[in-house]
This record gives structure tokens, C-alpha cells and sequence, in this order.
RNA sequence: GCGGUCGUAGCUCAACUGGUUAGAGCACUCGCCUGUCACGCGAGAGGUUGCGGGUUCAAGUCCCGUCGAUCGCGCCA
């Protein structure tokens, strides 16, 4: 019977079997050391001169998948290593099997690649102690986010990838070929699948892929992206949903700092600091503290450009002591057609940003509810209410004045770890070149 | 889409103002090694310097084109 790596401590002097991978292979001639893992750990075995299965370990190439059986020891004195998991014992092998070959590796798995290399060889890359740490850290957003909003009142749907049109109007769509008379499209958002669901829910949320064919090559833009999203109805401006994000924000800072402090010190990395409150600056706050603080003049005073959002996240840091800060009172001409204005507000909507260590992680707004005013908005914008007249029939039965927003799930992860391109924060990542992932060099069909 | 930078061994990088036979570390192969944990030591193999053209007595190095990567801007979240 198997055992996990992680229990090897509490079976000393006891015959066990482990499966996992060979992370590392020390040959000293009659001796042979491994570190061998699997997901629950790593722990190092060897092969004792006197063993019979000697000549088998030296055939075994790294990132190989083995099954081996032997007797867990208590390491000699000298050779304990305090640092590390089961650093106190090992395994003295009595035999290994090899269940899976590796061939000969491209390069060493604890190398230093270059971005594209490690995205080239991702089946390979994902291995390393790095990728596990970011997605374990992924996993464990999601986790805490969705407990979070759960609690806060929030149910979870599934929110549809083809649509019938694009939710964002500004955003380039990739294009389905297959329904009859229609364009259909890979979703964008699912911006409008949540406000339905508010009828339904009253607070509704989902996580999403979203699709965006933007001809973008930098560090924060993916093809593919995946969204955390929620919506929530009766709210009387937009600081609700803000407050409610705010409590999701803070409730997943907290539980993964606690359960990963281990990933945040390998990557030499504070957890994010949350003051009481999270600082908010209306747009034009922002624009003059930058040019106050920086010196600099604001070119462009409808939107936050990215050496914006790196200043005022700086300034929110040294002088709040908070790695967040919202953003709020864009023009209403620079947001989505569905934001809402208040009369008194004008030209000012209530949509918000949430800016993340220099970066925009999420978006949001309270969003016009009712029928005729978001039937006027698009006329205003030169849409045709008639393509939109599925969505708008949330509006036509009775919708409560509303508000959400989206939090990009890679740009979180990233930023939490200090990560400086989104794609590395992406298990699969499709960019503008890299779809499949190719080698330039085919080797799937070389043998040894 | 625009601009910067870069393409040299499987990987990460060197090669001065153009000048012998393009080097190193790691990986790989062979030999040695009974306590390693970045194991160590010795030897070996590995290159059409992305591709095409040009300048020059001479090009990895300079110029033009092209393809690719990456970073920034724009767009966008």
C-alpha cells in the first residue's frame, strides 16, 4: 500500500511504498541519493552500497515516476537538515521501479529559463517547485474568494463562453463561425449574465473565461482570461459593491497568507497590506496627488494610464500603507454603456477601479436599471436596442437598482506574488502568438 | 498597430573599437567516488552565430530586409 510523502515521519523503522517523481538524482558511485515527490511533499531516499537495487537506481533518468519501497530511517545526527520537510529522515530503498520513463530533460527543471522557454515546455515547467507554488496559491484564491462571497450572501451560476453579441462594445471578440442568420462570439464578459441573474439571485456571481482578441502584446493582456465576477441588486451607489468587494479582498488576503506563508517567503514576497480601509481617490484626487508627489503632468485626464496606476498605487503604499486603492468618478463617456450617472453626478458615473501594486486587477460600477434610461444610453452610444432585446428584458419585469464588478483572476494572482508578466501567473496562457504550445524545435518524435 | 532591446551549443550566457580554429557554466556520454543534499573529480562529445541579401582583404560584431522573442506605449481588463 501506497504512503504519502508527507507521513514518512510518523512511520520510522516501518517498510513502506512511495510513488511520486524524481526531482533530483545524486550518484556517489555505491551510493545513490533521489528526492523523490509527490503532492504531498518531497523527501530523499537512497540507495545503500548493499543494496540490490543499486544498478537500478543509476539507470534513472530525472522527472522519471517511480515506485519504491524500502524503510524509513531516522537521519544520522550530521546529516539532518532543519530547513526543510522531512528533513530529519529518508528512505533507504530496498527496490525501485520505474512506472513512468523520462527522457533526457531540455534543461535542468531549478534553471533559470527565459519567459518563452518556460512557456514552450509549460507540460515540463509546470513541474517546478515555482509554477506549483503560483497555482497552488491560484487554487487557493478561488477557494477563498468563493467562501467569501458565499458568505456575504452571493449564490455561484455558470455563465455562458459563446454569445450572441459582444458585452463590452469596446472590446474585440473572436468570432464564431457555426449559428444560422447570427454572428455568435466567444463571451467578453459575462457582464450581462450576471445583471440577469440578479432577478433570480439578488446577489449573483460567477467565475468566467472571457475571450479577447486584442491585438495587445504586454505583461498584463491575455487572450483568454478567467474573471471573477459578482453583482449585486437594491443598492444605493456604488459603494456597496465596493464595500462587498473590499470584504472578499480582505477575507482572501487573509486565508491564503495564513495557509501559503511558505510560497510568499520562496518568493521573497510580502503578503499585501489592507489598512481599516481601503484609500479611495476620485479620478482628479488622483491626478493631482500624482502630479503633486511625481512632479509630473497628467497628459490624459479622462483615464488612469499605466504609469498612473503605478504612482498612485506608490503613493497609496508609502502613505496608507495599503497595496490597494480604489479609483472612482471616471467619465461617464470612458465607461461601459450600461454605468450609471447620476443627474446630480454628471459627467461623472459610478463606476470604480480597484488597482492592485501598480496594476488594475478589477473593474466595476453601479449600472443603469432602468428600462428606458439604458434604452436611451444606447441610443446615445449608437447601439440598436433591438440586438440587445434578450438582455433587455431583465430590465422590462421589474430590475433594482444594482451594481458589481470583475476581478481578473492571473493579474491578482501575479501581483500577490510579484509576478511581473501575467502569463507566467496562467497554467495554459493564450497570447496573440501562442495557442497550442509548439516547439520550435519538434522534438515529440525523437527517441533516445 | 507604433517604438526600444534581443536572437550565438539542449538551457543560461560570454566573445573589446570588425581581425587566428566562436568560449564558459549547467545538462548529456564515459571513467572514478560509502553520507550527498547546487554532491565532487577527470575526460569527451556537442555550433551553417534565426533566415536572406549587402559593405569589407576580413562579419557573431556594421547596413538593409525578413521571421521570432521580449519590454514599453496605444487599445483593453
Amino acid at each position: 500500500m501506497r504512503t504519502l510523502v508527507s507521513d514518512l515521519s510518523q512511520r520510522i523503522d516501518q517498510s513502506v511504498t512511495i510513488d511520486g517523481w524524481v526531482m533530483v538524482r545524486r550518484d556517489q558511485g555505491k551510493m545513490v541519493f533521489f528526492e523523490i515527490r509527490d503532492r504531498s511533499g518531497e523527501v530523499q531516499a537512497l540507495v545503500l552500497p548493499s543494496s540490490e537495487a543499486l544498478a537500478a537506481a543509476k539507470d534513472i533518468s530525472v522527472q522519471s515516476a517511480v515506485s519504491a519501497n524500502g524503510v524509513v530511517r531516522a537521519r544520522p545526527q550530521k546529516n539532518v537538515q532543519n530547513n526543510k520537510l522531512n528533513g530529519g529522515i529518508e528512505l533507504h530503498i530496498d527496490s525501485i521501479t520505474v512506472i513512468g520513463k523520462a527522457q533526457t530533460l531540455p534543461f535542468e527543471l531549478a534553471a533559470e529559463l527565459n519567459l518563452d522557454t518556460h512557456l514552450d515546455y509549460l507540460p515540463l515547467t509546470l513541474r517546478t517547485q515555482r509554477s506549483r507554488d503560483i497555482f497552488t496559491l491560484q487554487a487557493a484564491i478561488l477557494d477563498a474568494y468563493r467562501t467569501s462571497l458565499k458568505a456575504q450572501g452571493f449564490r455561484e451560476f455558470i455563465a455562458p463562453a459563446l454569445v450572441g453579441g459582444d458585452a463590452e462594445g469596446g472590446a474585440a471578440a473572436f468570432k464564431v463561425e457555426y449559428f444560422k442568420d447570427t454572428d455568435a462570439f466567444l463571451a467578453t464578459s459575462p457582464q450581462f449574465y450576471k445583471q440577469i441573474m440578479v432577478g433570480p439571485f439578488e446577489r449573483a456571481f460567477t467565475i468566467a473565461k472571457i475571450f479577447r482578441a486584442e491585438k495587445s502584446a504586454t505583461t498584463r493582456h491575455l487572450s483568454e482570461a478567467t474573471c471573477m465576477d459578482f453583482e449585486m441588486g437594491f443598492i444605493r451607489d456604488e459603494r456597496e459593491p465596493m464595500m462587498h468587494l473590499e470584504q472578499a479582498i480582505r477575507e482572501t488576503v487573509a486565508s491564503i497568507a495564513s495557509a501559503h506563508q511558505d510560497i510568499f517567503e520562496r518568493f521573497m514576497i510580502e503578503p499585501p497590506k489592507l489598512p481599516e480601509r481601503i484609500p479611495v481617490f476620485t479620478l482628479s484626487e488622483a491626478h493631482a496627488l500624482i502630479a503633486k508627489e511625481f512632479g509630473r503632468t497628467i497628459e490624459d485626464t479622462l483615464d488612469m494610464s499605466p504609469e498612473d496606476e503605478r504612482q498612485i498605487c506608490q503613493y497609496a503604499q508609502e502613505k496608507h500603507g495599503s497595496d490597494f486603492v480604489f479609483i472612482t468618478r471616471f467619465p461617464t463617456k470612458k465607461r461601459a454603456f450600461y454605468t450609471y450617472e447620476s443627474p446630480d453626478e454628471a459627467p461623472f458615473s459610478r463606476g470604480f477601479d480597484l488597482l492592485f501594486r501598480g496594476l488594475e486587477i478589477n473593474s466595476g460600477a453601479q449600472r443603469i436599471h432602468d428600462y428606458d434610461m439604458l434604452v436611451q444610453r444606447m441610443l446615445d452610444r449608437g447601439l440598436d436596442p433591438s440586438k440587445f432585446s434578450y438582455y433587455l428584458q431583465a430590465f422590462k419585469y421589474g430590475m433594482p437598482p444594482h451594481g458589481g464588478c470583475s476581478t481578473g483572476l492571473e493579474r491578482f494572482t501575479a501581483r500577490m506574488l510579484g509576478i511581473p508578466n501575467v502569463k507566467e501567473a496562467t497554467a495554459f496562457p493564450r497570447d496573440m502568438s501562442r495557442i497550442d504550445n509548439r516547439l520550435s524545435t519538434d522534438q515529440t518524435t525523437g527517441t533516445e
